[in-house]
RNA sequence: GGGCCAGUGGCGGAAUUGGUAUACGCGCAACACUUAAAAUGUUGUCCGCUAUGCGGUUGCGGGUUCGACUCCCGCCUGGCCCACCA
């Protein structure tokens, strides 16, 4: 037998696939098609990453899967070329992009076909290639058409260093998130897609997809819908009004004044009216200085500004309240601008205490006793008390003073009624002296705003509402008289330390007391704080939440509004290495699309690929092509120097596949229908907020405009994990530990280093690479390469019993883990049967051509090497994949483990179904469970069938 | 601060309707083959002990159960994402 060389194996395959067209799918088959998709990879400079086979292998192996599952398979490749990487080379070198471009894609192309993936290279695109990019812009002009791309002079985020416009998406911390640098805002003239149009679509159609989970959590997320309400502030002598958006209309009563933001748009209209407008403007001088970084520091000291001379007018009681300017208020969420309510809103007080402004209680937190004894009773007969929950101080250690109701089981607080025209303070000196018998309480403060609570008062029969003032008590000293034989009855006390006192609260009520003492170390239930009973709130004293926000909603100055965290797409760079935008300034018409006869607009070849200083692209100093003539009235016009941002080209890639050398069109419809939606999409869960949200609001504009077949581009999506350097940190150049690929299909071949990255550990999980570790996947190549020795090719010989089960258990685990992407514990299946196949003699031809076709979408070259050598004169992707035979899953010899208490003692072997009797007897007549058993009396035998028993003595 | 996830040998990791924890692989050790080494093969490899047996062990502490890595409650540690979003 020849000794297994990868190094003539795989060439050998790897040219007839490419010989064969193997893996070019076939646009007119009649069977059921698959769209396999991997995110294509952005061809740097370094080469193709270890991180990028693990996917693409994936991938491959569903890929290759489906084929002989019977599927027309379509599994794309290209290139996502465009980017700064390449540019900021360019810049360095100053060598053509597109050259660059060039060396890297054949790198790329040279290490993926070195690696056997079944990709349909017929179909290749590359979104830098103005043949692809036409269509890039071409669909742009679409969405210009329909307003969706627009031009806007707005703050912008800038990158310092790269000196061009970001996304938002693309400052991480306040920092450009590719070069790390610190960003600022700029004012920027930018087009702009309004994503945002989708935005509930693309949260909504999320239910019709099969994204995990966390995919689709993150998106929402992202996404923020937010539903609220909008309310017209009006100003006082003014025709202007002021608008914002809370999503707490019911707290309305307690804005005690408003906050825009700095940048917002009212001031200006204002300005006459406000009477320290120097200030005012340094504070917006100051604000627009500032860095992202800068602004989005936690913990930020709270600044601000109250525009003086200007009151508005709260719809809901008609009162005067002051305006201030704040950069807590973000320009581009919402209005811009909030009514503040400080008592009910962290960020609001933290602003109030600091300035001094009125601080008003309008929701007393509500807790309402729902199970138990205690719940309320909505039929019986209710009363309303003030009571003052006293929580008292030890007079010299840091203890406090807890109770327990003996009647009912509570544990909290000493409470007592309050008199009317008594004092809170007053009151609960009182109850304290006469309840506890300590004789000399001292009030010491008020703590918070009352607590709304309604429970069943079992003591008095009847349903309480209670209205709970919390207050701080101290004891002066320890002098103490007995209580009462009665009072005795009631209550006990001790002395708790603040975290006892967490553990012993037992009541919601009686925690959010707490809370005010120890700040948010106990935890209620948050659901009491956030839905409360209305005071100091006029006309809506009393109600709920839910009934205030319903009765204020008819105000006309009120309306329901949703708001979004997702913004507009800034869809500007002022680089060269990018799609050009077409559209052109013309002097007379103005802003002029470029007709679509005229598309591609190219990309000049330049001299110098910096930016300039001004922030404009390198292209605007390339006069004769930025000068052109107006596409209207034919006179002089100028180009659009901005370009597209990278994700331009990678968010309509997917449809290019489907008919990649169309001039025509984007895409033939009939071409989209026959392979539309991508049926699989894996990649990376860093491109789920951005790339994934991109490529979603493409397809559906597309859809609208009936361009593509369905609504959402893929219907299932899952993400691998990073593979990491052998330290467990990011591979990347600078840090000089990225593995290289080459070298290690060099040394061990490509199906060991495929079946390492999908054996290596869990796939969606971030993992360390271990070039050590390869040798072991190697060596199981070499073993299932060498078993066959033991084929018997007339298939004469039996095989034992237990190996035939092993086979068809094999397959079926294979099949299952593959649809879960459960690769490593696939492949350790198959270890285990090449394990046991290698303690045979001799095996039928018929047994082990299963296991090569299981194998093969793992170690495809070994796979059809394999094949061949069995005598198959085809490949093993047009066989089809094995069915397991359910009848021959299990042995009726099985073994039952032996428990006696619990504890495990022996196994016994039965036959599949046995009685609990006979299983019994066996196990009571195995010496190991006798020894445990005699003398002892059984009280009880559990038993589950063809698995345990156990044996329960006295 | 909010959300999500994880914690099992020297290492990567298996084990889910609750049923023999540590599968599979790496590493390590001994032995065989060899002049030697590599490669390969065989055996062993969670911890403790009075050792063919017994006890303990899945981050920590409780609970439910005949039985818990798995379910529940409370903590600790680490990671990822978002973060002044009204």
């Amino acid at each position: 037998m020849e000794k297994y060389d990868p190094k003539k194996i795989e060439p050998k395959w790897q040219k007839r696939w490419e010989e064969d067209k193997s893996f070019c799918a076939d646009d007119n088959s009649t069977k059921k098609k698959y769209y396999c998709l991997i995110e294509f990879p952005y061809p740097s400079g370094d080469g193709m990453h270890v991180g990028h086979i693990r996917s693409n292998t994936a991938m491959d192996i569903i890929a290759r899967k489906r084929r002989m599952e019977g599927y027309e398979v379509l599994y794309p490749i290209g290139w996502d070329a465009f980017g700064l990487p390449t540019e900021n080379y360019a810049i360095k070198t100053k060598t053509q992009p597109a050259i660059v471009t060039k060396k890297n894609t054949d790198n790329f192309r040279k290490q993926l076909k070195s690696l056997g993936f079944s990709f349909d290279w017929s179909r290749e695109v590359n979104t830098t290639d103005p043949t692809y990019y036409k269509w890039t812009q071409w669909i742009f002009l679409q969405m210009y058409k329909k307003g969706l791309a627009y031009k806007a002079k707005m703050p912008i985020n800038w990158c310092l260093s790269c000196k061009i416009g970001l996304a938002n998406e693309e400052v991480v911390n306040g920092r450009c998130e590719r070069c790390g640098g610190p960003t600022d805002r700029r004012e920027k003239s930018q087009w702009m897609l309004a994503i945002t149009k989708y935005a509930d679509r693309l949260i909504d159609d999320l239910k019709d997809v099969d994204f995990l989970e966390k995919i689709k959590t993150l998106e929402k997320n992202w996404i923020g819908r937010s539903e609220g309400h909008e309310v017209k502030f009006s100003i006082c002598n003014s025709q202007f009004s002021i608008d914002v958006f809370t999503t707490r209309l019911d707290t309305i009563y307690g804005a005690t004044y408003l906050v825009l933001s700095p940048e917002h748009t009212l001031i200006k209209n204002i300005e006459s009216e406000i009477e320290n407008l120097e200030a005012v403007r340094e504070y917006q001088q100051n604000a627009r200085c500032k860095t992202e970084i800068e602004r989005t520091e936690a913990d930020r000291e709270k600044t601000g500004v109250e525009l003086k001379g200007i009151k508005a007018i709260n719809p809901a009681n008609g009162k005067k309240i002051p305006v201030w300017i704040s950069d807590y208020v973000i320009a581009t969420y919402g209005t811009g601008a909030i009514m503040a309510v400080p008592a009910h809103d962290d960020r609001d007080r933290e602003f109030a205490e600091k300035f001094g402004l009125p601080i008003i209680d309008v929701i007393e937190p509500m807790v309402t006793k729902i199970g138990g004894d205690d719940k309320f009773r909505n039929e019986e007969k209710t009363s309303e008390r003030r009571a003052v929950v006293a929580i008292i101080k030890h007079w010299s250690e840091d203890k406090y003073l807890a109770a327990k109701w003996l009647k009912t089981g509570w544990q909290g607080f000493v409470i007592g009624g309050i008199e009317s025209g008594e004092e809170i303070g007053e009151a609960g000196i009182r109850e304290i002296v006469e309840e506890t018998g300590y004789m000399n309480p001292k009030f010491v403060k008020k703590l918070g705003g009352t607590i709304h609570a309604r429970f069943w008062q079992s003591v008095k029969n009847e349903n309480r509402v209670a209205h709970f003032e919390p207050a701080l008590f101290e004891l002066i000293d320890g002098a103490i008289k007995e209580p009462t034989e009665e009072e005795k009855k009631l209550h006990q006390f001790s002395w708790l330390t603040k975290e006892e006192m967490c553990a012993f609260i037992t009541h919601d009520d009686m925690a959010i007391a707490w809370n005010r003492v120890y700040e948010g170390q106990c935890k209620p239930n948050p659901e009491c704080e956030r839905s409360g009973i209305l005071i100091n709130s006029e006309a809506c004293n009393g109600l709920t939440t839910r009934e205030a926000t319903g009765k204020l909603e008819e105000l006309p100055e009120i309306k329901p509004k949703t708001t979004f965290k997702l913004r507009d797409w800034v869809f500007s760079r002022q680089r060269y290495w990018g799609e050009p935008i077409p559209v052109i300034q013309c002097l007379l018409c103005g802003e002029m699309p470029v007709g679509e006869d005229e598309l591609p607009v190219t990309l000049p070849p330049v001299d110098n690929y910096m930016p300039t200083d001004s922030g404009e692209s390198p292209l605007a100093n390339i006069e004769e092509w930025v000068n052109t003539i107006c596409p209207s009235c034919g006179g002089p016009a100028k180009r659009e120097t901005d370009t597209m941002p990278n994700w331009a080209g990678s968010s309509w890639y997917w449809l290019r596949y489907t008919d990649a050398h169309n001039e025509e069109k984007f895409a033939d419809t009939n071409k989209l229908q026959a392979w539309t939606p991508v049926d699989w999409y894996n990649g990376g869960m860093e491109h789920v907020t951005l790339h994934l949200l991109y490529a979603r609001f493409w397809n559906k504009f597309l859809y609208d405009e009936g361009l593509v077949p369905t609504v959402e581009p893929f219907i299932k999506r899952t993400t691998h994990g990073m593979v990491l350097a052998e330290n467990g940190v990011k591979m990347s150049k600078s840090k000089g530990n990225v593995v290289n690929p080459d070298s290690l299909v060099e040394a061990f071949g490509a199906d060991s280093v495929r079946l390492y990255e999908m054996f290596m550990g869990p796939f969606d999980q971030e993992i360390a690479w271990n070039t050590s570790s390869i040798a072991g996947v190697r060596r199981f190549i070499e073993r299932l390469w060498k078993l066959q020795e033991k084929i018997d090719l007339k298939s004469e010989v039996e095989m034992p019993d237990d190996t035939r089960v092993l086979i068809e258990q094999t397959i079926k685990k294979v099949g299952e883990d593959i649809e879960e992407m459960k690769f490593n514990t696939a492949i350790s299946t198959l270890m285990i049967l090449v394990n046991k196949l290698e303690k045979l003699q001799t095996m039928p031809k018929h047994e082990f051509e299963k296991l090569v076709l299981i194998v093969s979408p793992f170690i495809p070259h070994v796979g059809e090497e394999l094949w061949s050598r069995l005598g198959n004169k085809d490949y093993t992707h047009k066989e089809l994949w094995p069915v397991f035979d359910t009848s021959k899953l299990e042995t009726n010899n099985i073994i039952i483990s032996v428990q006696v208490n619990g504890k495990f003692r022996a196994t016994l072997s039965a036959k599949r179904g046995d009685s609990e009797q006979i299983v019994r007897d066996k196990a009571c007549m195995s010496e190991n469970v006798y020894k445990w058993i005699s003398g002892k009396e059984i009280m009880k035998v559990i038993y589950v069938k063809d698995k345990l028993i156990n044996i329960l003595t006295q």
